[in-house]
DNA sequence: GCATTGTATGTTGCATACAATCTTTCAGCA
DNA sequence: TGCTGAAAGATTGTATGCAACATACAATGC
């Protein structure tokens, strides 16, 4: 069928549909995927698909075995916690860059997400894994440094994938208010405040996580030689 | 001719083919680099050609447009300067981490490393690259912490290239020293110490780099409209 | 003279056919 | 029964042909 209007090229649409299915946690981890399937499947050639495939493999959410296939990649806990605290340090940066240089436009950016985020509908759990991350990336982008933006966001998918797979939507209030402290450092340009309060934020998601995927045991697995 | 006897794959070779010529600086920014006459000179067909241009530009070295070409890649300024402030944050990070892990093992390692790079041949600019590069991830790779490795790796790339085009090999006795003195940071297991050793370094490196893109105007070029 | 349109050209983008490689299975044999 | 090995099957990896797209330039109408 192949009926993708806002992509210009076919790859980038089989791209945009297998990203979407993998952090939508629809492919389970472990699973095969073969091109020739996923090519019939959507009415394209095994061409562009393969080149989705690819993309996707160096981005970590796929694993490419020679000749083999391609599997969903799995998150073990170790892997989970050494994301998070990667993302600790670039984020925290970010947010403390964000705050040097913050100006009119970036207080209404940021104050415009966090209305956004507030106004999602509590029951939608992958909204509000989208919204979460558009703010992050917010203050990405914020930071004015393109290399950390284009980490950060590298490792966002990463992060969605682990809310995705532990059911970490972390809506609860204090989450909220996390939220408005970063913005309201930000904000004030106080730069030591704004660090501190994403550091705190993060540190408190990954508890989260941590607790889940330990109780839940090896969890999404996936992972074996 | 396609004679790479290392890599599985044609396209792999390609890939490294292209990536070592880029990083050599033999690929001069925004050169088109047409895929057939790739393909042509390497003897191969273009899919792997492509396969390998996509990967590349993916990272960063190469800007590919619409049905147009792909251009190599230049650097401006600022984005040598971004590219560094990351770094500095990541790789003290991993200096840390290493410190507060290290055991008989890896002391050895640092120490193997640090004499491969003060045997280097002062007057082999590249090899010179490739040695201070593998200390780098080296230490990466010390912290135990896989998706930080990731990411080091992934800017290394850059960073070779930032050097190669600024020729800052920067083999004087001061960058040996501070090498030294994170390597013994590390070895003794003080944490800060290694990370402000490191943090140190790489400012070293950055003060270099702007002095001489600055006196260089914009020099490597390459990012037009 | 200027703008607009038509056309030529070079390049990527996609589809299909073929080759190489790995895994698996099953027959033969100790 | 367990083991060796070869052949078959399946999947990726590569090559090639064709179509689509973007740009540049010439032709035409205003």
């Amino acid at each position: 069928m192949a009926r993708f209007q806002r992509p210009r090229t076919v790859a980038e649409g089989v791209y945009q549909h297998l990203r979407r299915r993998l952090l939508a946690g629809e492919l389970e981890p472990g699973r095969w995927l073969r091109e020739q399937e996923l090519a019939a499947s959507l009415d394209v050639s095994r061409t562009p698909v393969r080149e989705a495939v690819r993309q996707l493999a160096q981005e970590g959410l796929l694993v490419i075995e020679a000749n083999r296939g391609v599997r969903v990649r799995g998150l073990t806990l170790e892997e989970a916690v050494a994301t998070y605290e990667v993302r600790e340090r670039l984020e925290s940066m970010a947010a403390g860059l964000a705050a040097r240089r913050v100006d009119a436009a970036a207080r209404a950016a940021l104050d415009e997400q966090l209305a956004a985020m507030n106004a999602v509908d509590p029951a939608d759990q992958a909204e509000h894994v989208r919204a979460d991350d558009a703010f992050h990336g917010l203050v990405a982008r914020l930071s004015g440094n393109p290399v950390l933006q284009e980490l950060v966001e590298r490792l966002s998918e990463r992060v969605m994938r682990v809310k995705v797979l532990t059911r970490d939507v972390n809506v609860s209030a204090f989450a909220r208010e996390q939220h408005a402290r970063i913005v309201a450092a930000i904000g004030a340009g106080d730069e030591a405040a704004a660090e501190a309060a994403m550091r705190e934020h993060i540190r408190t998601n990954l508890r989260i996580v941590e607790e889940r995927l330990a109780g839940a045991g090896p969890g999404a697995g996936g992972e074996e030689a």
